[in-house]
Parts: C-alpha cells; structure tokens; sequence
DNA sequence: CGCAGAATTGATACATCTCAAGCTGGGTGG
DNA sequence: CCACCCAGCTTGAGATGTATCAATTCTGCG
C-alpha cells in the first residue's frame, strides 16, 4: 500500500492558490472555501514517484497544484497505455468510491492538494459547487478520452505524434497564458517511452516520426526535450484533424 | 440541421419506467420527479436513423429508454472511430454546451426520453439528486472510456473482438438480469462494420478474427448475429484482460 | 424466388513492431 | 579533470499483423 515517498509541503492560501480559478473548488464561495480550506493538505511527489498504484485504497481526493502526472493502465504482459495526464488543475480521485482502477504516477516534481475523501463527500452533498464544478470537468475529461480514443484507433503514428507535439504546445501556452501562433518553443515534459505509451506506439516508431517531423521542418529539436515549432499551422495539418476544430484538453 | 425522423411516442408514467432506477432520475424523490415529469416529452428513431450529427445544436438532454445507439467521430477523409455505445438508461447530452461533439445514430430502433435543456439546467441548479446521480453516471463512462482507451491503443485483433463479444454478453445479461456463467445466448446489436468502427479495425479484419474464434470453439454462430458462448471463462481468457477484473461497462 | 446488403475469403501491400547495434550527453568516482 | 557509465535516444534490418483491393458467397427480406 501507497509505496510513496511523500514530503511535506507548507499549505499556501487558497486565496493565493495558482490554481484556485480553475481547480474543483472553483465557483466555491468564501465560506465553502474556507470548509475546505480545513480539510485540505499538501503533499509533494519527486518526479517517478508513484502516487498510487491500481487497486490500492485512496483515502482522499486531490487536485495537482504544480507538475504533471500520468494515469497508466497494465496488461498483465505487461503492454502499457496512458489513458490520462494530469496538470496543475486537474482532479485525481473518484468520490464514492475506495480503489483506484489505474497507477498514477508523478512525471515531474507534483505537488497535490489533498482532501480526505469522507469529509470531501459530505461537503458535496451539503454544498453544491464543489459537485457541479466537478461534473463539469469529468465531462470535459470524458471528451478528451474520446477525442483521444479516435486517435489511438484511426490515426497514423505521423499524425498521433504530430496531434501529440500540438497537444502539448498548446496546454504549455495556456499555461503560460499566451497564445500558440507563429513561432513557439516549449519543453515537452514525456520521454519518448511515455509518448509511446500515451500514444499507443513503440518508443522507436515515436523516435523515427519524430526524425521524420525534423526532417520535414514542421519542427526543430535542441536537445532531446526542446522543441521549437517553426508554423503552428503547418503542424496542425499533420494532425488529421479538422482544422481548428476541437481539442480544449 | 436535424434529419432525424421522429416518430410521436407516448409518455409513460415514470413510476412504471423501465430504466427508472439506473437513469439520471435514478436518485429523485417524488416532487423531483413530478417536476422532470412536466419537462419529459418521449422522441422515437427507427434503426440506421441519426439522433444528431456533430457540430449541432442540441436543444435538449435525454435518456436512452429502449434501443441502443452510437457515439462516433469522424475524420475529414471518412476514417470513422465509435466512442461510445448507448444503452437503456444511459444519458445523451451536456448540460452547460449547445452543440454536441460526435454524431448519435439509433443502430436499432430508439425511444429516448428528452427535457429540454433550459428546464433541465435549472433543476439540475435547485435540486441536489440529479447533479448527483449524473456526475456518478459521468465517472463511469470515463472509467469505461479509459479501458476501452486500453483497447484500442494495446490490444491484438483477436483481443479486441474477444473483448467486444464478453462486453456485449455481459451487458445483454444484465439486461435480462441473468448471469454470464457456462453457456450463453445473445444476438449481437451491431454489424461486422460497427464493430470494426468500435474496435479501430476493418470489418475484414473482424470477421476473419470471428471465423477464428468459431474455429477454435469459443464460440458459436446461427446466422451473423445470433452467438452462443460455450464457456464464458475460456472467451475471457481470449481478452488479454485480468481475469474478473473490471469491466463494469 | 430473387435480389441487395452483409459477410467471408483470398492475395498482396505496407505500416508498425521487434530485435539488435550504436550513439549522445550529463553525472560520478577515481 | 578526465574517463567511464548509463539512461535515453536513434538508426537499421527483418518479421509480422493488419489493411487494402478484389472476388465470391451468404442471408434475410420483399
């Protein structure tokens, strides 16, 4: 049970939170605030730490405050696949429920904001922010699964790579609160193992396409984690997709 | 806009509806349901007919009340990706967004029971039961659309159908609340092509993996869609899955 | 009975996987 | 301070699973 290393973190103020207009506690007023301002905990993770594996109890709920997590299934055979990132913002956990069905796992150095999962429950059953805020995320999570799931059956690894590159990009943007035009450079935060997993490849098809995109000049790399891309539009042909059309994960 | 063909449909009494007890109203005391009741209005498809297609406005929410239809998505060049499957007692719809993301398709014939958005909203905001239930409802489908994001990106054809014919078994059980066990019966809902859409395979490829199940005595065929299991347990052995775990789809 | 849509079957092509060497860059210990 | 080491990455050659293209053959329905 729960093989992770967890470091203390020192609570900030939910008013000060990065993440407070986005988070499950979002439409919360100032008294729901400060109910789960006492509840509330933080915990840190090193980057590859796991967080919990698939099957443990998770005895809270969470939202990631800094760094970025991954939700991994397991075949037996040990065949892999991602079926979930996780950024500052977005809720681990399930209310109404002990175990959970995949391994999380930090990628970078996480940071959570913790919430015993019993007294989490009741403050959404006398509250009603915290839920609507919450459906309203797992159904925007829910067509990022789907959207995802056109990718993993239809598309070719050139435009899974490509839709990946895009992904990234644009989530680095939002972040950094600018906009993904002309010219942008970003780290990418996956190895290409993680890319291969969330993508539903090897980790050699992803290296290849990867050549195969610098040797085209839809991007260029410094490093193994630097990307710059040259045209955003140019890449976003690649994807497949409609153009503009979609993706808000 | 709307090419549906919708056939009038009378109301039945909630009391005596049958998905009462695991649709979105499943939680709802009696004056809760007196006021869904006001806003219901029942809408009939017949088989092979768009519900609606994506990009749409959807006006109001609804309910699979008998029938089962699709969710798909598709690329500008045709290649096609099922992303959900609606039974009875599954919802359609988002609160909170006018248009809808993929195409719904009655694949047999479909009443659903609708509300129309606005009312439908606002008794979402000024009772607590139905949020509930419908985020309960909405962490399900994530889960399902998780395993199936397993699917899709790591399993083999053969896997794939062996795991698409166990779900299909398991949930024609439950609706005639029975259990899979030794040997079972069921028609398949779908065609070899919607399965192939389902899994991220061609239907050629489906039906030589079938020709090969049959061979091998996992199961067995009366027609295309009539399809006896002879020994649950050996076809589950087929799905690359844990064996007994998950599932609950 | 006959026909059209659905399904099977076959031959071949090709994208991706698999197995196997090397390469590269950053960190560590001698 | 350099040599080594190792994880992460790239590249190559060959194997393989699935797609593609093309006939047939079923099956259920009018």
């Amino acid at each position: 049970m729960a093989v992770h290393q967890d470091l203390r973190a020192t609570n900030v103020d939910c008013a000060d939170c990065p993440i407070r207009h986005r988070a499950v506690c979002a439409r919360c007023e100032t008294e729901e605030l400060a109910r789960l301002e006492q509840i509330k905990y933080y915990r840190s993770f090193q980057a590859g730490q796991p967080v919990v594996w698939s099957g443990d109890r998770m005895e809270y709920v969470a939202s990631v405050v800094s760094g970025i997590a991954t939700l991994t299934q397991t075949m037996e055979d040990g065949r892999r696949q991602m079926v979930g990132l996780l950024l500052p913002s977005d809720f681990v956990g399930r209310p109404g429920r002990d175990s959970v069905a995949y391994d999380v796992t930090a990628v970078t150095d996480l940071v959570m904001c913790c919430f015993r999962k019993k007294p989490f429950e009741e403050l959404m059953l006398s509250t009603p922010h915290v839920g609507q805020r919450l459906l309203e995320m797992t159904l925007d999570e829910l067509d990022a699964a789907r959207e995802w799931m056109l990718l993993l059956g239809r598309k070719t690894a050139r435009e899974k790579i490509s839709s990946l590159i895009a992904i990234i990009a644009r989530r680095d943007a939002s972040l950094r609160q600018r906009k993904v035009s002309g010219r942008f450079v970003f780290d990418l935060p996956l190895t290409r193992e993680e890319m291969a997993d969330y993508l539903g490849l090897t980790l050699e098809t992803v290296s290849r396409q990867i050549t195969a995109l610098k040797k085209d000049g839809l991007i260029e790399l410094e490093g193994n984690r630097n990307v710059t891309i040259p045209d955003f539009d140019a890449l976003l042909d690649q994807t497949g997709d409609d153009n503009d059309g979609g993706f808000l994960v």
